[in-house]
DNA sequence: GCGGGTTAGGGCAATTTTTCACAATCGGCA
DNA sequence: TGCCGATTGTGAAAAATTGCCCTAACCCGC
């Protein structure tokens, strides 16, 4: 075994915790690797392999403590501790993600926004202050940013990406639709609703013809 | 060669699409596979690949003529039509959604809005009629609606999901937390942020550690 | 305690996906 | 016109991912 997980491996991984926390909050105890996998539609072999990447952690004949399983892979996830995140761009999509209450319930916390209008700096949002594109640097340092949630109009992402970089972030959340280019060692996930859409009706037309 | 591409070829047709719009919009006429590439952070082998599966779009020595290509895969993935869409849940994420322009730029259309609550039955929302839940089969079949957007709370968006497949939808962009059950023949795709944080938080762990 | 039924873990095979390598072809230029 | 550098398209190789299957372990009921 190398340390290496693959990625499609860590892509499941959010998946499992999410499964895993409907199941405790419906009061189950126990779950098969089978069981899981009709949930999430996902082979159980897979599940298992998935798994054994980071421990063993099933019991033969019974299958999985839920509890323990799940605290297990929040740990692995490093989802036992909050991440503070600086959210660049407050136009409309900018506030929809700031009043979404999904990213703190799960230990995500917005610490610091970013606007290049200058009407907007100073003022306050839910809070958290709204300061200049200036001060993103020094500020992302002094508060211990970890997490960058890029929210520009697609020009400007690319620069922002890079200033966020320079400032030492290393996982970046995209929602401008663009992909933006990054060195070894920095991680993006993009978030395009519109691309999602244009493989749905790729299947659409394809079940049609 | 059978007629069935890989899936994984279908989640990159929508980058490739993204990336010859911008390039179109800056006036190159001509790029290679090594360029795009380049942009996409692709391998040209790889752009080279997916775009065999679809016929032959490019010229030796010089590469492929941006605005061609753009059309052949716009058709191959049935951008060049209008697609309609319903959207269903119309709270603080669902009215995010429809107030987002990039659906309606690229050709996706929200003609029906749906939700449970009785006090917004009724009402308007950007000019579409916010509907009962009861309604929804008969009015997606009336109006040809394509695709649903589930924006229902999670408890409920296997019950909605359920529902669009039984009026016939068989495209479904899910924003619920929770992977829906889908026969054979319906295609979803689940837009789930916090999925995406937190395998950014699993790399950003492992880098530390 | 014992036996039957169940299920994890892990090696290996099958499949899928990516990369390589090269012949064929194109445009431009002398 | 004919050569040269560049780039595609594609079969074959390599790598990655998934699925299969068997063994060992565990629970439960008796």
């Amino acid at each position: 075994m190398n340390g290496a997980i693959p990625d499609v491996v860590v892509l499941r991984l959010p998946l499992y915790v999410r499964a895993l926390t409907q199941l405790q909050d419906s009061g189950i105890e126990v779950v098969s690797s089978h069981a899981l996998g009709d949930k999430l539609q996902i082979t159980p072999a897979q599940i298992r392999k998935d798994l054994s990447y980071f421990g063993r952690f099933g019991k033969q004949g019974r299958g999985y403590n839920v509890g323990y399983l799940l605290q297990e892979l929040r740990t692995i996830m490093g989802l036992d501790q909050e991440w503070k995140a600086a959210l660049i761009g407050i136009g409309r999509l900018g506030r929809a993600i700031i009043s979404y209450p999904g990213f703190s319930r799960e230990g995500f916390q917005v610490v610091a926004i970013f606007d290049a209008s200058p009407s907007l700096v100073g003022t306050d949002l839910d809070g958290v202050k709204i300061r200049a594109m200036a001060d993103l640097g020094p500020v992302i340092r002094d508060l211990g940013v970890h997490i960058g949630i890029v929210a520009v109009p697609e020009e400007h992402a690319q620069g922002v990406v890079d200033l966020l970089i320079e400032s030492g972030v290393k996982g970046i959340l995209n929602y401008a639709p663009t992909s933006p280019q990054v060195p070894e060692g920095v991680w993006v996930r993009n978030i395009d609703p519109v691309l999602s859409l244009q493989t749905l009706t790729f299947h659409l037309k394809s079940a049609e013809g």
